[in-house]
DNA sequence: CTTACAGCCTCACGTAACGTTAGAGTCAAC
DNA sequence: GTTGACTCTAACGTTACGTGAGGCTGTAAG
């Protein structure tokens, strides 16, 4: 009792060209081939062509595959607990990537704006959330109310693109200070970033005075949260960021 | 200011390669072309960059991103919804597959082949069923009628397999549960395996508001049956479970 | 000015597992 | 003998780049 190809395909629930492809790569070759060229299976190849689906199933490739079943000695056990981490670590993917999706979900829903924190990953957000929240009435008492006036409003009025341009754009500059440190806090170029870092807060939360952001400077390095957060790019970079900063406001006199 | 293709893969943490690709495929081309044929980005191309990476990150294909970035009309939300269900479905086929390549295993081993029934015997769904039969009434006076909404229907559909599967998931979050229970209920990872708990009975049985996960936790302690099942993971899971369930809740507002 | 050397460019093939024509031969029935 | 169902090989298409090959550009050093 011999099949052909069509017959085995829908035995098997394949498709013909997998067969072919099968057959191409030597995983499954018919027991013979008539004079016509036809592909000729008997019931052992059905039985093998099983093994290659319950295989497939459960993830392996076809070379895997092939390896499993050519090799009688092959550890299959061990192969399989290795292969069952990488399905683990496949599903905590996933399992992130849902989490994620359901929450930007919820910020398009309005539902639950999606915090600063989730947005992008805890960082430069919370260092302004911090700076609002725990400076904000002594800096309005010492530069005046129009400090912090509409950052709540401005910030709350950010879409997620806008939160993603603008950390992008955050992330840019830190880069590009990173790049002088070695240079000193003097470093043209590092000069310019911090005046590109200035110019970022200004754009997107409040005006920052040359007073303010000498302010901050100090901030980064005086509160342990700002230094956690900054240091996070690079070790020292709050510290840096500091001397450049005062360097930057003290050169606009 | 622009950027070369290196500064950018840098800066973005992609490679050269991939530019290149972007740039080929129409996703994201330079700003310019410098006479000598160099792609020059500006910061807009690194934003445009930064939304593509994220997308790219939830699993959406380029072409995909494509349409969604050069659609401002573009129904992100379905967008969202649909893909949401294609990673559901993902997970789920996911943890089939480690549920085979699991009784594998341990046919392999020989031992007792330990059903996934006698595994998680009784366990949830008499949780659930209690839930159901002590405090629908309740729940439905509380939160209105729309709370147990088809729990009976959905429930009733799903086969054995189905089970297995929403009791392999149930069991993990436990597991991840009780490796922070040393931690403290405010454990990132404990708050994070809550979250999943919740998605978890919202996805299979109902949604679950902050108010009636709040209400579970609780009667993961009050009603001694429940607290039994949950404690047979591990002694004072059932409280410990409770005071996470509402430093999860009191987060959310 | 020449030499290095890093960085840029454009092809273009390779990857996994088939899907999908396209052109052509084969087999059984009418 | 013709139709219609089935078979064959060949080869390009798909996804998101990786990986050279071969060659031009820009700049610092000798």
């Amino acid at each position: 009792m011999s099949y052909k190809v069509k017959e085995v395909a829908e035995i098997a629930g394949v498709s013909v060209r997998t067969l072919h492809h099968y057959d191409e790569i030597g995983l499954l070759t018919p027991k013979s081939v008539s004079r016509a060229g036809y592909r000729l299976y008997t019931e052992y190849e059905l039985g093998r062509l099983q093994h290659i689906l319950f295989f497939k199933e459960i993830g392996f490739s076809l070379d895997e595959i092939k390896q499993i079943l050519d090799n009688p000695d092959f550890d299959q056990k061990q192969a399989l607990l290795t292969h069952r981490e990488l399905l683990e670590q496949k599903r905590q993917r996933l399992e992130t990537m849902i989490q994620t999706v359901n929450k930007t979900i919820e910020s398009i829903e309005g539902g639950t704006p999606m915090s600063h924190k989730e947005k992008f990953d805890g960082f430069d957000m919370s260092a302004i959330e911090e700076y609002k929240n725990k400076y904000e009435a002594e800096a309005r008492a010492k530069y005046g109310d129009s400090t912090m006036d509409g950052v709540n409003k401005r910030t709350s009025g950010y879409s997620k693109q806008d939160w993603s341009n603008i950390m992008g754009e955050n992330e840019r500059i830190y880069a590009k200070v990173i790049a002088g440190m070695d240079n000193g806090p003097t470093d043209p170029m590092v000069q310019e970033a911090v005046g590109e870092l200035r110019a970022w807060i200004t754009n997107n939360f409040y005006d920052c005075t040359p007073e303010i952001f000498y302010g901050l400077g100090d901030l980064y390095v005086m509160d342990e949260r700002f230094t956690a957060n900054i240091d996070k790019h690079k070790e020292g970079l709050a510290a840096f960021l500091r001397e450049a900063m005062h360097v930057y406001c003290d050169n606009l006199k």
